[in-house]
DNA sequence: GAATACATGTAAAATGTTACATGATTTT
DNA sequence: AAAATCATGTAACATTTTACATGTATTC
């Protein structure tokens, strides 16, 4: 899957492992994530397969980039897992989500700490995913051939946006509910 | 953490592989899946490090079990993960979104249609979680001094009802945004 | 002077998926 | 007669994480 990210990501323009890094944590991210080694492991992957191709790119001061380029074969298998449709459901996995889950031993006074603390991690994403919307949205100006890509990139930002709120919203209500039914 | 998934459930009865598979689908599916196969390498993993342990129940007429139950280690194991909060946020994976991102130049149509199609999935979901609500209530009444673990239980349970409505409310107005704004 | 950004990668370990194998009993 | 349930597992493969290794330039 990281696969495709990286070949759509390819497909708009060439990049590089380190650069696609920050692409990612800045727009995919909330919906798909990598480490930097895994990226970097995958394209060399993606170049094996001819997918991709790359070349090196002699860094002034700095050091060298390998730079890729999606290949012909590469945008043919792009469109063709675009076209592929998704028959099943998406499968969560929340850590903190199945701790609780396990929890009914430990102290109220702790779960609610948990809970406040995940609070505030939702609360900053909530923020970096508002200031990412001027962004997009500059986008869309400067290059009005993409105004369809655009439109679904915004949608699933407001995607991360709704998910974010519901998440704090649950947070809010489950301490609500263990200030009220967990006293001993 | 599906060691910890498994070491969960052990605590509160023995088990087999099988059973905890059946166990998972049912109430932590949602936050947290395995594979049959996954879950019995990893029950075999758990018993290597000596926080489960097990025996053959001969089965009459069919196959024998393999019945775990979790060790005094174990519980250590189990308490000191609960104990230890989580400081991160949870990253999500979701193919759906992924492959939508990347969509710009795919059919209105298609796109449409594979949201109509996660549609029905998702609110099949939704009828599963409603149908698990009576089945948690019901615990309750049966196990008075269990209500903690009830508690945290139907808050998890509320959880995937609002993310799946979260899902479904979101792909309602994607649908009508690309209805209205994807022509050509 | 320390931390961060720039930039690449490898190796090992952990985690997860897919495919295979077996075979009786029960349900459709 | 075919499919599902019961029940266990292994092997191969794919994916992901963690740790290691290197070195310059810029910013705090």
């Amino acid at each position: 899957m990281l696969k495709y990210a990286l070949l759509g990501y390819l497909n708009y323009h060439d990049s590089t492992g380190y650069d696609l890094k920050h692409e990612i944590d800045q727009s995919t991210g909330m919906i798909w994530h990598a480490k930097q080694s895994q990226i970097y492991t995958t394209l060399k992957a993606l170049e094996k397969e001819k997918l991709i191709q790359s070349h090196i790119e002699p860094g002034e001061g700095k050091p060298d980039r390998r730079v890729y380029q999606i290949t012909e074969e590469g945008r043919i298998d792009l469109k063709r897992w675009l076209a592929e449709p998704v028959t099943e459901l998406n499968q969560l996995k929340d850590s903190l989500l199945l701790k609780l889950f396990f929890s009914g031993s430990q102290p109220a006074a702790d779960l609610i700490a948990q809970l406040h603390l995940q609070k505030i991690l939702y609360q900053e994403q909530l923020t970096r995913l508002d200031e990412l919307e001027a962004h997009v949205a500059n986008l869309v100006q400067m290059m009005p051939d993409f105004r369809r890509d655009f439109l679904l990139w915004e949608a699933i930002r407001q995607y991360g946006v709704s998910y974010t709120r519901n998440y704090l919203n649950w947070i809010d209500s489950t301490i609500t509910r263990l200030e009220t039914n967990f006293e001993d």
